[in-house]
DNA sequence: GGTTCAGGTCGATCGCGTCCACGGACTGTA
DNA sequence: TACAGTCCGTGGACGCGATCGACCTGAACC
């Protein structure tokens, strides 16, 4: 992981469909070693996945809600965890410190079906209570920050 | 926007490098049909960007921050709004209901770094507190969710 | 029925992806 | 210093994909 898969790196996050030949040009190298150097990158996890950003309201998903969850204090987190990861409207899902276990990053098409997933998820075994918020707008989401030193 | 538009988003949501000749075959067209339409889905804004997404712990960013913004009774959002597109780690912004008028999700590479981003924002005028909780871990994170109806 | 238009196919051309053989720099060993 | 092995790159070759233009078809509208 030098500068070059740095720069690599920062490319295809600002455009993941920029071709081999044109990222070969932008980072000085041939296209294989390009090639080769990208490869590395997604087979050691570095690259997880290549995702069109789709605009949520153009699919029918018009209704951002940022969900706190707070575990009952016997519940087993896994199965929790498990559970959520079984509701397609959940996009995000991170483990929190604090009195919260969960915040979940939920999208759905209306403020209905909004409801209908916190009776789901307050019927969930493990599941003692939960919080919502709904986003009013979505600013920016997922602006890539410019890469930095890679740890040591 | 049809099922074959749907179609093609959900291919390019799951892997925004695949070619126009492999989403023909997949979804039953030629190549050029697919490249116009895809092209049309992204001057339309359907399509926003591709993005390659990168483990963050790879680049040094191993803290991942979600702070809750409460603002001062008389600030003005939108410089408030633009104070924060200035600072780079901040990766999303919400603007939400409630009395927290944002939810910000911010990575950083060290708790000392969080520490000085909390600050600075605490700083900025017209934020009057925050609120800050730290993922322990990231579970998943922009799952994409199977494209349903689109809207009336 | 004729015109127009949107949206498709087909064919051709050119550039890209990808494989392979080869070469230089670096490293550890005698 | 000489040598061998490894890593990482380059250049060439070849088949496939991207992309353009010409043409076709069906639906909507006069």
């Amino acid at each position: 992981m030098d500068a070059i898969d740095l720069n690599l790196i920062e490319l295809l996050r600002g455009n993941a469909r920029l071709s081999y030949a044109e990222l070969a040009r932008q980072v000085g190298l041939s296209a294989p070693a390009v090639h080769e150097r990208v490869g590395k990158l997604e087979s050691s996890g570095v690259i997880r996945a290549y995702r069109a950003e789709i605009e949520p309201e153009s699919i029918g998903l018009g209704v951002t809600a940022l969900i706190e969850i707070i575990e009952e204090s016997a519940a087993d987190t896994d199965d929790v965890l498990e559970s959520f990861r079984a509701i397609p409207e959940i996009e995000s899902c991170y483990f929190m410190a604090g009195v919260e276990s969960f915040l979940l990053k939920a999208r759905v098409g209306t403020i209905g079906e909004l409801e209908a997933l916190i009776v789901r998820l307050n019927r969930t075994p493990g599941v003692a209570s939960t919080r919502t918020g709904i986003a009013l707008s979505t600013k920016w989401e997922n602006r890539p920050q410019p890469v930095g030193t890679p740890p040591a």
